[in-house]
DNA sequence: CGTAATCTTGAGTCCAATCAACCAATGTGG
DNA sequence: CCACATTGGTTGATTGGACTCAAGATTACG
């Protein structure tokens, strides 16, 4: 498996090797991007279906007042879904948060491919659902919990999808998203964030140093936070 | 026209007679159901693709503090999403607010359509990408606005949804969302709720009685609630 | 017509925002 | 290599918007 949207895909459906070269094809040209690249902005029409192979990226939102929404996280592994094949204007902005290297495929392409491959298709059907749940999951995160338990819960969940694609090495996360990030993430200020996590590793729910986290205690950190991981939907072929 | 749903697939996609005869037959058997019905519970896998002919639902997390979060809201022409063709268990319940007619269809024919009929499926998906599209807008209204814009907010985007599928009939709208519903899809409490749609009412941003909504001037009041429609796509059939 | 649900209004409280420093780390150019 | 700028992290004091609690008015409904 030597590329992390393999990885997921496969988690899902059974791949065979026409499927696997295709896969391949579609990334043999990805591309270094540094952090702050943007991969699609509001308001224009994208024309490339996005992989993200390495590095973290953000979908976001301006509001009118200039502050940042951040509505989605995508991690390696993860595409931007095919807004661009069916839709005349992107409704959020999606850049880079690190360096990183990213596959840009044309949506005529991929539009080619769902109709001839059911598999595939089938595949990128279920990374879309899996971004509605995760929107869902972030609605009811922010809307009634409080900061503890709402930065617990992304916590959770980041640390879930990290490791689902080998990102989490010796119980070790290197977090990339900076407490601002966090902040736009979890609507709350990178100040009440910054108190937040501290309090949080005085209690030993996480600890970090740098941008090293680690959660000595997942399950802990889970009930707190109210995480349940279902959503993420991880694994949904072996579940059956 | 005969029903929404067409009504609402029509605006995307040019549907022929062998399309329009499919969604009649899904839609033959509809059945009316009480306000309070459930059309899914989180946790159970969902067997049937649901349409709404009729009435209003919402889909919704319980918390562990036993508050209720709408993540979502379905009007006449909405359908769940096809997380029954591929998932395990539901990450969220759907019920009925209002009593309505519904349309239950075994996944099974769902997932045969989609493989043979490839301007249906590519309707669904656009509308599933209109689902995570609002979802993304309901995650930055919540964030970081406060509660006027944020009323204003929902109560621009279902006129819009609604004018849509016709239910607004003189300028009207007969809104079937209680306060308390209010409440729960805003992350507000209803007494905020209340307290903030009797004071854009004093300031002639809308007007209500009963449930008789009306908005004077969608302009002003998408203005100062920072609406833009673009993430409805509608009609993005005519955009192209 | 009576009971329950919803709406309305008031008073007091609290969580998170704001405002304002200061420190640490990183990076840049002279 | 070091002044300097920039970004991110940390902490304190104050403010404010939304919640909570509570009670009464109105509407919906069997």
């Amino acid at each position: 498996m030597d590329n992390p949207l393999m990885a997921k895909l496969s988690g899902f459906v059974e791949l065979d090797s026409d499927d696997h070269s295709l896969l391949d094809c579609w990334c043999a040209d990805a591309v270094a991007v540094p952090a702050g690249r943007h991969l699609a902005r509001e308001g224009e029409k994208p024309t490339n279906f996005c992989i993200v192979l390495e590095g973290w990226a953000c979908r976001y939102k301006l509001l009118a007042d200039g502050t940042r929404q951040i509505v989605g996280l995508m991690l390696p592994g993860d595409t931007c879904d095919l807004h661009g094949s069916v839709l005349r204007r992107a409704d959020h902005s999606i850049v880079m948060l690190t360096a990183g290297r990213v596959a840009f495929v044309p949506t005529t392409i991929v539009e080619q491919a769902t109709e001839q491959r059911a598999r595939i298709m089938r595949a990128l059907w279920w990374c879309m659902l899996t971004d509605a749940s995760i929107a869902r999951a972030w609605l009811a995160n922010g809307g009634r919990r409080q900061a503890r338990a709402r930065v617990g819960h992304l916590l959770c969940e980041l640390w879930v999808r990290a490791s689902e694609v080998g990102l989490t090495s010796s119980g070790q996360l290197t977090m990339p998203l900076s407490q601002i990030d966090l902040a736009d993430a979890l609507a709350l200020t990178s100040v009440h964030v910054n108190r937040t996590l501290r309090r949080m590793q005085e209690d030993g729910l996480v600890r970090y140093d740098r941008r090293e986290f680690t959660i000595p205690d997942l399950n802990r950190l889970a009930a707190e936070a109210g995480f349940d991981p279902i959503y993420l939907r991880s694994g949904a072929k072996r579940g059956r």
